[in-house]
DNA sequence: GGCTTGCGAAAGAAAAACTGATGGAAGGTT
DNA sequence: AACCTTCCATCAGTTTTTCTTTCGCAAGCC
C-alpha cells in the first residue's frame, strides 16, 4: 500500500461534496465550518488540485472533485459497513453489564426488573466488580461507574448525579427522635458512617451534611456504626441500626414504601455523577442503547 | 453516513494484519511500533472486540480480525486508487516548475538543458516568481525555494546547501591583485555587495566572509557596487565589474571555464538550503520525481 | 542460563485538528 | 442603492490526538 491521502480529509470531502456546503458538512461532522474548510484545503494541497470552486459564498465541485466523489463515498461506505458487520456478528449474544458493588442490588436490579418484565426473552449478564474493568477483554457491553473520568476512550453517558440525605427506620426515630430539634442533639452512636474504601475520596460525610444544613456538627465515626458500602448503609438504616446518609437512588423504594423516613430535606450531592460507558460501536446496538436509555431516566422502582 | 470508526486506526490495522507484526507494520507506516500498538488498541476499544490475540511476543488475528481484514484492505485500496486517478487525469499535461529569480538563469537553466537533452519531448513550463506561491491555484508541480520553512503542508526535498566564495574575472585580479596579500588590502570600491532584498535576512555579507577567513574587515557598501540579485553578482563579477561573493552553484560553470577565478578557498554557507516543494501526490509523477532527482544531484553544468 | 525479539504501559513531546474571531464576497431585501 | 444575511477564508491560539522514548515483561533461541 503506497502513500495514502489523509483519510480524515477524505471524509470531510465526502461530506462536503454531498452536502454541497462546508457549513452543512460541518454540522454533520459535528465540528466548526472552519475545520471543514481547512480539511478540504489540506486535501487540495495534497492532490495539488482544486476540488471545489469558491465563488463568494458558495462552492461547486470541480471536475476533479466530481471525478473522485463516488469513489470516496464508496470507500467510506465500505468502512462504515465494517462496523455493521462487527455488530451483526455479536448480535445473538448476551448483553453483558458490569456494575460496581454498591449499585448492583438497590439500583440496577430493580431497573433490570422493569426491563425484563417488558422483554422477558432478553439475555442479560450482570457482573459486579470495581473499576477499572477491561471492557474489551472481558467482553463487557456496558459498564456503570461512579465518576466520568474512567475509560476516556469509551463513549460515555451521564446517568444520574446522586445525592445523600439522612434516613432511618421509622421505629428508630420514634424511639430516639426528640421532637423538632432534628439531628443536632442525637447521640453519636446512632450515626451510620459510610466508608467508600480507598478508591473513592469524594464521598460526603456527616460533617459535610451538617455543614450543608447550616450546622457544624461532626459525629465521631468511632462511636457510630461504620459500613464499607453505600448500599449497605441504606440497608442498615432500614433494619433500624441507625441513621444513615443514604443515596437517594438507593433509598427511594424504601422511602416510598415507608420502610425508611427522610429526616431532613437537606441533601448533599455526590462528587461525581454515575456514568455508563460502552465501546462506541456497541452504542448502536439496540439493546445497549435501550438499556442506557432506561437507566438514564431516573426510573422509579417497585 | 453514520458514525465511522477511526480511519487512521483502520489503516494501522490493515497494515498490521497484512504484516503479521506490529513492528513490521510500524516500519511500513514510518512510525514507532508503540504507535501501531496504540492505534490497534484504539480500534479494539472502538469495536469492543479484540482483533489480535497477543501471546508473548507475537500476534495472531482473531476471528473478528480475520473477518474484517479483506474489507479494510479493499476500502483503503480504493482510496489509494483515488490518488492514482488524480494523477492520471493530469498526466498529459506540462510540467510546471516555479523558481525564484536568482536561481532561474545560472542554476535551473543549465540543469534543465541536461534534462531536455535526454528527453527532448518533455514539455516543461518554467515560471519565475518569488515566494510565496500558491501551488494549487497556479497549478505548479514543483517549486524551488530558498529555505525549508515555506509551504509546511507540502512534500519537501533539500536540494543543496549552497555557499559563497569570493570570485572575480581573471583580468580584474591581474590589474588590482597584489600578490599573496589576498583581499585584505583591496580598495573598498572593488567589492560587489549583494542585497537580497527585504525578504531574506540571512545572506552572508563580506563582513561575514572576512570573519570566516580569520580577518575582521568590513568593506563599506556605499563605496562598492551593489546588486539586488545573487545571480547578478556573479554575472557582474564575470564582466569584470568587481569582486563578488558568488554562490558556488551559480559560479561553477564560469569557474570551470576560466571566466571567473576563486580568490580564496574559504567559503561561507548560506543560512538555508535550497529546497524543492511539491504536492505530495505529484511527488509520485515520474517526471516530477525525475526532475527532483536531477536537481538534487549537484549536477554540474556546461 | 543468558540473549534477542516483539508487544505493552506510561509520560512527555510533537503534530494535527479544532475553535472563535474577523473580514470579504455574493445574493437577497426593502 | 444601501443594508442584511449567508457562507467561506484566514489567522492565532488552544485543545486533542498521535507519536516517541523509555522501560518492563514474556517467549523463543542459542
Amino acid at each position: 500500500m503506497e502513500r495514502l491521502p489523509p483519510l480524515n480529509a477524505i471524509r470531510a470531502f465526502e461530506v462536503a461534496a454531498r452536502a454541497g456546503s462546508f457549513t452543512l458538512a460541518a454540522a454533520e461532522l459535528g465540528v466548526s465550518s472552519a475545520a471543514v474548510s481547512q480539511q478540504i484545503r489540506n486535501l487540495e494541497t495534497w492532490f495539488g488540485k482544486q476540488l471545489f470552486v469558491r465563488s463568494g459564498n458558495r462552492i461547486v465541485l470541480t471536475d476533479a472533485g466530481h471525478a473522485i466523489y463516488p469513489q470516496t463515498a464508496r470507500a467510506l461506505g465500505d468502512i462504515a459497513a465494517i462496523g455493521r458487520r462487527m455488530l451483526d456478528g455479536s448480535l445473538r449474544t448476551r448483553l453483558v453489564v458490569s456494575v460496581p458493588f454498591s449499585l448492583a442490588e438497590l439500583w440496577l436490579a430493580p431497573r433490570l426488573a422493569v426491563l425484563l418484565d417488558a422483554f422477558p426473552q432478553m439475555a442479560i449478564d450482570v457482573r459486579v466488580e470495581d473499576d477499572p474493568v477491561d471492557l474489551v477483554r472481558q467482553n463487557v457491553d456496558l459498564r456503570i461507574s461512579y465518576g466520568d473520568y474512567h475509560y476516556p476512550a469509551l463513549r460515555m453517558v451521564r446517568l444520574v448525579h446522586d445525592e445523600v440525605l439522612p434516613v432511618c427506620a421509622p421505629e428508630l426515630w420514634q424511639r430516639h427522635g426528640n421532637g423538632d430539634s432534628g439531628l443536632a442533639e442525637l447521640h453519636d452512636s446512632l450515626f451510620i458512617h459510610t466508608n467508600w474504601g480507598p478508591n473513592y475520596a469524594t464521598h460526603p460525610t456527616w460533617a459535610d451534611w451538617f455543614a450543608a444544613s447550616g450546622g457544624n456538627r461532626s459525629p465521631d465515626p468511632s462511636q457510630g456504626r461504620r459500613v464499607g458500602l453505600s448500599s449497605l448503609a441504606v440497608a442498615s438504616a432500614r433494619l433500624g441500626l441507625g441513621i444513615a446518609l443514604g443515596q437517594r437512588v438507593m433509598a427511594r423504594a424504601d422511602l416510598e414504601a415507608g420502610r425508611l423516613i427522610a429526616l431532613s430535606p437537606v441533601s448533599v450531592r455526590l462528587g461525581h455523577p454515575y456514568c455508563a460507558f460502552m465501546p462506541p460501536l456497541k452504542a448502536e446496538r439496540a439493546d445497549v442503547a435501550g438499556l442506557v436509555e432506561l437507566l438514564s431516566k431516573t426510573a422509579p422502582s417497585t
